[in-house]
DNA sequence: ATCCAGGATAGCG
DNA sequence: CGCTATCATGGA
C-alpha cells in the first residue's frame, strides 16, 4: 500500500493500493456478489454495514483509506493468482476461460447476506437475484450515507426473522420467501451459528448449511466458496453443467447430473472453485461458442 | 405464447 | 436409490 492519496468529488480522500491479476468491474459482476452499483468510474456498495466507495484504473484500486484493510479482505486481494492457476489442469477450454475471466476474483462475503442472497438465487436470472438483493436491502436494511448517496446494508437475521410474510413477498421472493424466513429464524435463535462454521471441516460445514431449508448442494456449496474461502468447491449450476457437457463429455451423450458433480470436485483440483468461477463467468458472457 | 432462470424437495416406484 | 412435478416471477 502507498501513501499516494487522491481527492474524489464527495467521496473524501481516498488511497491508492497497487493490485496486479485483479479487475474490478469483473469480480463485482461475475454472480458472486449482487448489490454493487457503478456510479461514475467507480462503484459503491456496503461490505457488511460498511458504505464503500471503489475505483480503479489499471493497477491501481481506490478506496478510503480507514477502509483499506477491510477492502482488501472482501476481495481477496491477497489471494495469489500465478499460484492459483498454476494448479488448474491444462485442457483448451479451461485455459480460454482463464484468459477471458482473469482479474476476476472470488470475494469473502460475509457469510449471511451471501446464505441469504443465495436463497433467492434457486431458478432466478442473476438480473432478478439483484432486484431482490436490492429490494430487501432497501426494505430492511440500515442506509449508509457515502458522500450523496444513500445505500443499505443487508439486514440481520434477527430482523429478517420478525418481519411480516407479505412485507418480504413484495420483494419479489416468490416461492423463495419462506425459506429466507426459516434461515434468518434458525440463525436468530442459534439453532445454525455462522461464525462456529468456520471451524469445521468442509463436508461437515456443507452437511450444516444443508440442514437450512431451501439449502441443497448448489447453494450451500456457493456459500463454502464465496462466504467461507473454500476455493476447492465446486458449485454446480445449470451454466457449469453445460459447460462442463460441452468441454468435457461431448461424446457422452447422457452423462448423469451426478457424475459431473463428481468429476468437476475431482478434475478441476485444489483451487476448483476458481476454475469453476472462470468458466461460469466465461460461459455464461459467450453462450455456446466454447467447445 | 412458450421456455427458461447460479435449485430444492416431496412423492413416487 | 433414481426419477418427476412443482414451487413464484419476470426476462428472453
Amino acid at each position: 500500500m502507498t501513501s499516494v492519496t487522491s481527492p474524489r468529488r464527495g467521496f473524501g480522500t481516498l488511497t491508492s493500493i497497487p493490485v496486479r491479476a485483479f479487475d474490478l468491474e469483473k469480480t463485482l459482476h461475475s454472480g458472486q456478489v449482487f448489490h454493487w452499483q457503478k456510479i461514475g468510474a467507480g462503484y459503491i456498495g456496503a461490505i457488511d454495514e460498511t458504505a464503500v466507495y471503489l475505483e480503479q484504473s489499471d493497477r491501481i484500486l481506490l478506496c478510503a483509506k480507514s477502509q483499506c484493510d477491510r477492502v482488501i479482505q472482501y476481495l481477496a486481494l491477497d489471494h495469489q493468482m500465478d499460484s492459483i492457476e498454476a494448479t488448474f489442469p491444462r485442457d483448451s477450454a479451461l485455459r480460454e476461460a482463464t484468459k477471458f475471466s482473469r482479474g476476476l476474483r472470488i470475494v469473502r462475503q460475509p457469510p449471511w447476506e451471501c446464505l441469504a442472497t443465495f436463497l433467492t438465487s434457486a431458478l432466478k436470472q442473476v438480473s432478478q437475484i439483484r432486484a431482490i438483493s436490492l429490494a430487501i436491502r432497501q426494505s430492511f436494511g440500515r442506509s449508509l450515507r457515502l458522500g450523496e448517496h444513500v445505500l443499505f446494508s443487508y439486514p440481520r437475521p434477527e430482523i429478517l426473522a420478525n418481519v411480516r410474510l407479505e412485507d418480504l413477498t413484495a420483494c419479489k421472493l416468490g416461492f423463495r420467501t419462506k425459506n429466507v424466513l426459516a434461515a434468518a429464524r434458525m440463525i436468530g435463535e442459534g439453532d445454525i451459528n455462522l461464525d462456529a462454521i468456520n471451524g469445521l471441516p468442509t463436508a461437515v460445514a456443507r452437511d450444516e448449511l444443508c440442514r437450512i431449508p431451501g439449502v441443497g448442494p448448489k447453494i450451500a456449496n456457493c456459500v463454502l466458496l464465496f462466504a467461507y474461502g473454500r476455493l476447492e468447491v465446486v458449485p454446480v449450476d445449470v451454466w457449469i453443467e453445460r459447460a462442463l457437457r460441452a468441454n468435457y463429455f461431448s461424446g457422452t451423450t447422457k452423462a448423469l447430473t451426478n457424475e459431473i458433480r463428481t468429476f468437476s470436485n475431482e478434475y478441476f483440483g485444489p483451487f476448483g472453485g476458481y476454475a469453476q468461477q472462470y468458466l461460469f463467468h466465461y460461459w455464461r458472457l459467450n453462450g455456446r461458442k466454447l467447445v
